[in-house]
DNA sequence: AATTTGACATACGCAGCGTATGCGTAATTA
DNA sequence: TAATTACGCATACGCTGCGTATGTCAAATT
């Protein structure tokens, strides 16, 4: 049996409650989630969960967290493996609309979250997504490939546009409804481009 | 003192009941507001409220949609106040980044609503505000103006970066972030036009 | 005039959140 | 190493608030 710190157990508890609330969240949505089945499910009783995060909404606030890093992270490598930045920058909003489709991050990060924790751009996570669009966009007007826009402005509807049509693809059944969005999506983005296609 | 038939009466109760969960859902949020106190206010009880719309949820979505009519209506009018029909579009989108700077519309139709009734492209009230715009693109493409798109698809990623665009808006202090916002949706949109500018 | 319908009020039960409190073990100090 | 403190978590309690079952009375129907 391998000796374990404080320190040590403490991190373990609070990354089971925060894998219990993900799935609960995502099954039953943020107000029908029971925190009493959750805490049990995880080994635990809601003392536990009150000592770390205060309360119902703070433990959403961890998930959401921990759910807008993985999005951010995932999203920007897939535009990273693009040698040609445009595409990159589309490959990124695929991303978003793709990554979207996963029943718990809409269900917490798209419906949820804003709900109970305000909008989305005031989140302490400061949306790593929305960041790392602006990102990218910085360095294709540097490139003198998109129009000198104001980049925070453009990365906000960008990810907006993208982000709702995810919520229209999962909902419907159709097949083709995916590759309808990025399409209007890439028709929408070339907006922004200095010269057209 | 004027006769009221029992018909009337409904009605005037339903649209109490309405009017009063219109405000207590803005100022203190759907989970936040009490249907006791939110009754009490209209002189009514719950009874009334479960008998005409079957429960909380109910009541939102009834809230829902007239809001969303009253978007929609306005949205559209001042799309057409305008002889060039491009403009139009263009202002029917900053219409709605302007419509919902309204707290009202934010809490409710942006924030609680998604989260309680589901993706909104699924409201019974088929989001007329999308229609709306579908109905703008239409014309535009068979007028040769915008390219050949998916309207349905092109007035999604619209609305979805006009919504978001708004909560930004909102949600921060900063006077010129509303030209901001507007100016980046122009240039977005431009993505849509055959030819350029 | 008798009966039915329907619009609301009253009353009850139960789930679920937050808080106050208690307990035991690991860290700290001497 | 013995005494004390700190802290991670459990237990216990009260209160709010939703949904439902039931009651009531006036209007509509016959």
């Amino acid at each position: 049996m391998t000796r374990r710190s404080r320190a040590e157990m403490l991190e373990e508890t609070r990354a089971k409650l925060i894998d219990a609330a993900r799935s609960a969240f995502a099954e039953k949505g943020y107000a029908g989630a029971s925190m009493d089945e959750l805490t049990a499910r995880a080994g635990l009783t809601r003392g536990a969960l009150y000592h770390h995060f205060g309360d119902k909404r703070g433990l959403l606030a961890a998930v959401v967290d921990r759910l807008d890093s993985e999005m951010a992270a995932r999203a920007h490598e897939i535009g990273q493996r693009h040698t040609n930045a445009w595409e990159g920058l589309l490959a990124e909003g695929g991303a978003y609309i793709e990554l979207a489709r996963d029943p718990e991050i809409q269900r917490i990060v798209l419906l949820d979250g804003p709900a109970v924790l305000g909008d989305p751009s005031q989140w302490p996570s400061q949306n790593r997504c929305l960041l790392a669009t602006m990102t990218t966009l910085e360095a294709l007007t540097k490139a003198g490939i998109v129009k000198p826009v104001d980049v925070e402005a453009a990365a906000r509807l960008i990810n907006g546009a993208a982000l709702n049509a995810a919520l229209w693809v999962a909902a419907s059944d159709d097949a083709d409804v995916l590759e309808r969005a990025t399409d209007a999506f890439r028709q929408l983005a070339s907006g922004l481009l200095v010269t057209r296609d």
